[in-house]
DNA sequence: CTTATTCTTGACTAAAATAGTCGGGAATAG
DNA sequence: CTATTCCCGACTATTTTAGTCAAGAATAAG
């Protein structure tokens, strides 16, 4: 789990389509002017969003993106994680491998904050 | 707030200073050696620890950091913020200049991690 | 069918952040 | 005096961020 800029827009961008996605899709343009993010950086964004199946498109005039599940379903995390693809799930991968016992401290300690995030 | 490698870095640092850390203070070298993190560059993140007043620093043979308060009494975000000083507190700045109503949703959904975050 | 709209993809890039390295000091305990 | 340890600043390779740009594919509307 990461924090940055780039999860900012995304959820940011997210919360637009739940606002202004109403029956119709809404274009990636209007979030563009609505939220003053560059065009093509959320191109970006949302090719990663659908990649994770958290948005569905629609070609062509009238096309856009809407939400794939309701807003309510939709967990922060699940946005940011989509977007910044984090690698590294601390540096002992899950198995007890650390060396010592801090190290493992951590890891835990990162990942309830983590779970806390993504109660969120 | 953000989440980097270099919180948890800071982090485990710190966990280790609690842990290792009796009435003896403890050498950046021997936290070098345990937890594998280079020295050059923990002592650029005990630089910034100690200018937020997290740590206390004694030179000389024997020396080393020691926490400035009680563990209990150290937030992990305070540890996270003092080495990442993350500028961009939303790009509101508190101030309801958001030009729309959306922005300030995401901003408060931030807030409201972000506090989640520093009572953990 | 044509056209305008919108997503889709890939390549490129300037600027910043990350994760260091390196070298020279300054304090101080022994 | 000397070894240890913090302190500080400059430098750097690599990666990430936050874009730009261009070309193309789908499709709704006329």
């Amino acid at each position: 789990m990461k924090l940055t800029t780039r999860g900012r827009y995304a959820v940011t961008a997210m919360l637009d389509l739940a606002i202004n996605g109403g029956s119709r899709p809404v274009s990636l343009a209007d979030i563009s002017g609505r939220q003053e993010i560059s065009l093509s950086y959320l191109e970006q964004l949302f090719a990663k969003l659908r990649r994770e199946q958290l948005v569905t498109s629609a070609r062509g005039p009238g096309g856009g993106y809407r939400l794939a599940r309701s807003g309510a379903e939709i967990f922060v995390a699940e946005i940011i994680d989509a977007v910044d693809e984090s690698v590294d799930v601390t540096n002992c991968q899950g198995k007890g491998n650390c060396h010592q016992g801090e190290t493992c401290l951590t890891h835990h300690l990162w990942e309830d904050l983590s779970g806390q995030i993504h109660d969120f």
